[in-house]
DNA sequence: CCTGGCCGCCTCATTACGTCA
DNA sequence: TATGACGTAATGAGGCGGCCA
């Protein structure tokens, strides 16, 4: 399914969407191959006077001004919030339906690309227009429970026995007015909320609003959403760094354990062998700049001031392959001398 | 210029619900 | 059918920065 909007201004806009397919007709529903698109305007609020006095929205706000209380006051916040705007009008164009959605539609009798299964917008304006709207959680859980995950594997018989159990929790709702306390997100709004967090893991209010209304989700459900997307984000990242520091701290194990068996070995060989007695010591030092480890004799002073040249950057003079971290330093240059840390 | 209040957004910790084995 | 584990939507607390009087 995509779904295309086109915002007047927007500083980050959406990158996926611009891939869409865009319907331009305008304001109604149009038929495209089969498929319906939905285009309409959608006035962001650009008043600059206090809180909750402006409401120049289209039509579709109201399904947020029946929200109550606190979502409502989120939703006036998020479309005050930028302050002075001078945007256009919003233009919301929803693209043609999946093939998926369509069948679904048709299964459920209705024409392609009006029925309720996810968030299908198409609901919206004859809902605004010829229905009652309680508040838009009640159109998300009618939309939850006439398609969503379960819809995909249940047969069509059980469309009245879920069409029965979102209208009885609905009623519910109404009833008890603040009942509602978890939605699942379809697995749409799920997937193309995960193409927004690609684009950006943040959101601006207008985006944010922008993606409530395409998925017909209250702009606080899409924050709560972002919020709970980075926290996973997040949790994930530690667990990779965790497991990645792990392997680091088995390989430098492993590296202590072979070094320990190859010092073993060397004073072994010192034992048996006088002629390895007789090098001088050696020792590693760190180059501090670029922190690469190399051999350095540490022969005896000799009687002479120190010559820099000197230093011996030879390799292990066993035939010891270097490990990943045990190499001689690269040659030196003038700006990269190599000089050994101070201690 | 400084300051305090307000607001919005964030992270973080936690709760509560839906789903599945 | 009941239950526990798991994923995740939702909530609340607290911090921070911007704005404004």
């Amino acid at each position: 399914m995509e779904l295309g909007l086109s915002l007047g201004d927007s500083s980050k806009p959406f990158g996926f969407l611009s891939k869409a397919r865009e319907i331009t007709t305008t304001t109604t529903t149009t038929s495209t191959n089969g498929l319906q698109g939905f285009c309409m305007a959608l006035g962001i609020n650009s008043s600059t006077s206090a809180r909750g006095q402006q409401r120049t929205h289209s039509h579709d706000e109201d399904d947020d001004d029946d929200d109550i209380s606190e979502e409502d006051e989120d939703d006036d916040d998020e479309t005050t919030n930028g302050g002075p705007s001078l945007d256009p009008p919003v233009q919301l164009n929803l693209l043609p339906l999946s093939p998926v959605l369509a069948d679904n539609a048709s299964s459920e009798g209705g024409s392609p690309g009006t029925a309720a299964r996810g968030f299908d917008v198409n609901r919206l304006p004859a809902t605004a227009v010829g229905e009652e709207v309680t508040s838009s959680s009640f159109l998300m859980d009618f939309c939850m429970f006439g398609g969503g995950k379960k819809r995909d594997s249940e047969a069509a018989g059980n469309d009245a026995v879920e069409a029965e159990r979102a209208s009885s929790r609905a009623s519910d709702e109404d009833e008890n007015g603040l009942s509602r306390k978890k939605l699942r997100l379809s697995k749409e709004q799920s997937a193309y909320l995960e193409e927004s967090f690609k684009e950006h893991t943040t959101l601006n209010p207008k985006q944010k609003v922008a993606l409530a209304k395409q998925l017909n989700l209250r702009p606080r459900q899409v924050e709560v959403w972002f919020q709970n997307r980075r926290a996973r984000t997040k949790l994930k990242q530690t667990e990779v760094d965790c497991e990645y520091l792990k392997r680091c701290c088995e390989n430098l194990t492993e590296e202590n354990r072979r070094l320990h068996k190859e010092l073993q070995e060397l004073r072994a060989l010192k034992t048996t062998n006088p002629f390895y007695a007789q090098l001088p010591a050696t020792t590693l030092t760190m180059c501090p700049s670029c922190e690469r480890v190399a051999t350095t004799s540490t022969a005896p002073p000799p009687s002479k001031p120190t010559d820099p040249t000197s230093k011996t950057t030879a390799p292990f003079p066993m035939s010891r392959p270097p490990s990943n971290t045990l190499f001689p330093f690269p040659p030196a240059t003038p700006d990269h001398p190599h000089q050994p840390a101070a201690s």
